[in-house]
DNA sequence: TCTGGGGTCCTAGGACCC
DNA sequence: TCTGGGGTCCTAGGACCC
């Protein structure tokens, strides 16, 4: 019988600053939110108040006026993250991250060495919490889907297992909201269609199959299209187009060094614009050959973005993104070889030297007008 | 001092090719 | 001289996830 464990972090960032800070513990606290941020975690207590995560910094101020609020450490998180995982792998060589603070641990034929998979769920649940002070929550059923919708539900401290048979008696009076995919435009559809219960979901195969499929389970490494992107909200909008172009290329470093961090080149670059009315555009070109450095992505992205902005329009929002990502050895003419060798030493100089100075030690686009 | 930033996946039209 | 059709690539937008 297969058995999924899906681990579910409790707002995974305001725990680790209450572990990094127990004075925290116990108040609302939202990490996030600043300026023009939205909240990225708040914790129960806050919750209470009516914030959630993803919302605008200035509707949760006035929601939990005497809220703690904390910037977020990216890095710190990932850190905490790491630990995680390392420990999950100690009961299970098939452990996969969904993302910073989600994970699968496959439990399937564990029980002849650490007995019922339940008991081992309420130790790992435990283990995180004794050995990292973060609490969790978990879902254990026979599909992963399963698993996860199970964590959701009993959220937070909770454990919550789906034992094989009871698949459908436990989903089937959920709302179909609870399932991954079905998000506000979808389930706003479903509703439309007489269709609120996942058994009413499932009575209706072909949208049963769509948005809940568990004949086919645990699909393996799939071939998605990876991207590599940054993107910014501006501390004020903007309408110079040279001042855009100075954010842009500073993007533009940070994307092409992640890039060859990674040792991928790029087919299609990608800009983004936000104007202040929050209508947004995106505007893609795919390349001949596929890069990885600054000079070459930048030259694409002024390009699309000069042709492409409302002039006078504010901007709020500035984007990049690059995909169509190949590890694949250079296919290039034996004439554009010598460049991109030049290139290839330039960039491994600008990359040390970031590395050792800061990412704002080398910025393209960026040398005039700067304020310092 | 009104709505983040990192992504993946899907759809749909048009170009282009055979 | 009243319009095939299938496959693939490119582009833009949008839903959704954490």
């Amino acid at each position: 019988m297969p058995f999924y464990l899906h681990i579910d972090m409790d707002s995974f960032y305001v725990s680790v600053e209450r572990v990094l800070d127990p004075s925290l513990v116990g108040k609302p606290v939202m990490v996030g939110g600043a300026g023009r941020g939205v909240v990225t975690s708040a914790s129960y207590e806050a919750r209470q108040f009516g914030v959630r995560s993803a919302m605008p910094g200035f509707q949760a101020r006035r929601l939990c006026p005497d809220g703690i609020f904390v910037p977020g450490r990216r890095g710190v998180y990932s850190e905490f993250s790491r630990k995680v995982f390392d420990l999950l792998r100690t009961f299970s060589p098939d452990v996969r991250a969904f993302s910073i603070d989600e994970g699968l641990v496959n439990l399937t034929g564990t029980e002849r060495l650490m007995g019922h998979p339940i008991r081992t769920a309420n130790e790992i649940i435990d283990r995180i919490r004794e050995e990292l002070g973060l609490p969790s929550s978990g879902g254990l059923a026979t599909h992963p889907t399963l698993a996860k919708i199970a964590a959701t539900a009993v959220k937070p401290r909770g454990l919550l297992y789906v034992p094989p048979g009871s698949e459908e008696r436990f989903l089937g009076p959920l709302d179909v909201s609870v399932i991954p995919g079905v998000g506000p435009k979808t389930h706003r559809e479903l509703v439309d269609r007489g269709i609120a219960t996942v058994a009413q979901l499932l009575a209706h195969p072909r949208l049963g199959r769509r948005y809940l499929n568990l004949e086919r389970p645990a699909e393996g490494g799939r071939a998605h299209e990876h991207s590599v992107g940054s993107e910014t909200t501006l501390a004020q909008s903007l309408t110079d187009a040279a001042a855009m172009e100075r954010v842009l290329g500073g993007l533009v470093g940070d994307v092409a060094a992640r890039l060859r961090r990674q040792e991928g080149r790029a087919r299609r670059v990608t800009v983004k614009i936000r104007y202040s009315d929050f209508k947004t555009i995106t505007r893609s070109r795919t390349l001949k050959a596929p890069t990885c450095f600054d000079v070459d992505i930048f030259k694409i992205a002024r390009e699309l973005l000069t042709r492409n902005l409302a002039p006078g329009r504010p901007v709020r929002l500035l984007g990049i993104s690059t995909s169509g990502i190949t590890t694949e050895g250079w296919q290039d003419s034996i004439f554009d070889y010598r460049e991109r060798e030049s290139k290839d030493r330039l960039y491994k100089g600008i990359d040390t030297l970031r590395n050792k100075y800061g990412e704002r030690a080398v910025t393209l686009g960026a040398g005039k007008n700067r304020s310092h």
